[in-house]
DNA sequence: CCCGTTTATTAACTTAAGGTAACGATTTCA
DNA sequence: TGAAATCGTTACCTTAAGTTAATAAACGGG
């Protein structure tokens, strides 16, 4: 499972063994079965989380409802905000898939930068990425509507509407699973 | 002008006489009118920016309509997306009002970070601490209506009503200029 | 200072999303 | 395996957003 990592990491840098005995050492891998919370909501934490396979996803307990906003797939991480404010979390992290995730912690962090400092200057170019991405993520779905929200997803991240319940995929398009549910009706009527 | 950015900085590491001279050496800092068009949409460009002073849009034409989809202000910044990707870029940034920034690319932030290594690190640390925020912020939008993000616009960012055209502001929360000012006639009303 | 453009509001109509409730179908697990 | 919880769909009614259009106010360049 070291290999999922290291596959992806290619991509971007080279790592001599060392590195990657270095990494290994720091023991971060772990599965984790479908339902099983990462985080809680209020929880201090302090691991980041970053998926090999499966998925996983954060949501909010709004007047008793569960509101899933974002889901995190194959080579997708989080750093929960509460990590970095060191206050209580915002919102849950879940496992909707049975997973294998690496966790890991800011200490983590800081003895694998002074070792190989080439890993934090990955880290800094894949985070100016991500927030590039996120916004223009952000922005799309500012433009659009539920339908053409939804239709989107379909075409930017094909399968994630199989891996994962319906209620849940419907708030993380800003809408009821009721308005997911007609609206998938509609789109069906459309087409014929 | 000057300044204004190493008062920010100096909230995250200390900077030696040496490391400001090399900031400045940069000749970083300009001045905008507002209206100034800093990047359009399909063209290329590496440069990013940082505002010290005014207010900065995204916007993209659809449909010869213009939708504002954020704003940037004092001590925030955007590195656009083509930037990192070389490709045209996806939106147009304009000045809000008149505005000093900083324009920076890549090669100026090669440059310092090889020369001070601590500025990869603020950098990395600031860029992770967006990505945990902006998610936030998404997350807000997703879970909210457009009156309740209305609401927390004013608590969030009091004084952006002041500053940006209502109909920049409307597309910002995801609505029609229309929409917001029913929607503000709605919450007059109930105010009283 | 004036005229054209941009901006904000309002109105009437259409469309779709929210709220509530009910219903089977499926899944979970004791 | 059987009861309970979860899940997806449908229906009905309400509410608010989109669309189009008209008008008035504010702004800005010549």
């Amino acid at each position: 499972m070291e290999d999922i990592l290291f596959d992806f990491i290619s991509k971007y840098i080279h790592l001599s063994k060392e590195e990657k005995a270095a990494i290994i050492e720091l023991d971060i891998f772990r599965t984790a079965k479908k339902g099983t919370l990462l985080l809680r909501e209020g929880e201090h934490s302090s691991y980041g989380y970053f998926v090999l396979k499966g998925c996983i996803r954060t949501f909010y307990l709004i007047d008793g409802e569960e509101k899933t906003t974002a889901f995190y797939t194959e080579m997708e991480g989080i750093t929960p905000h509460c990590v970095l404010t060191l206050k209580p979390s915002e919102y849950h992290i879940a496992c909707v898939e049975d997973s294998i995730i690496i966790a890991y912690n800011p200490a983590m962090e800081a003895a694998i930068f002074e070792q190989f400092p080439k890993f934090e200057r990955l880290c800094r170019l894949l985070s100016e990425e991500l927030i590039a991405k996120q916004q223009l993520n952000f922005d799309e779905f500012k433009t659009s509507s539920p339908e053409q929200r939804y239709l989107n997803l379909i075409e930017k991240r094909p399968g994630l509407m199989q891996r994962v319940p319906q209620h849940q995929l419907a708030s993380f398009l800003g809408i009821t699973p009721q308005s997911l549910s007609r609206l998938r009706k509609r789109l069906a009527k459309k087409k014929k």
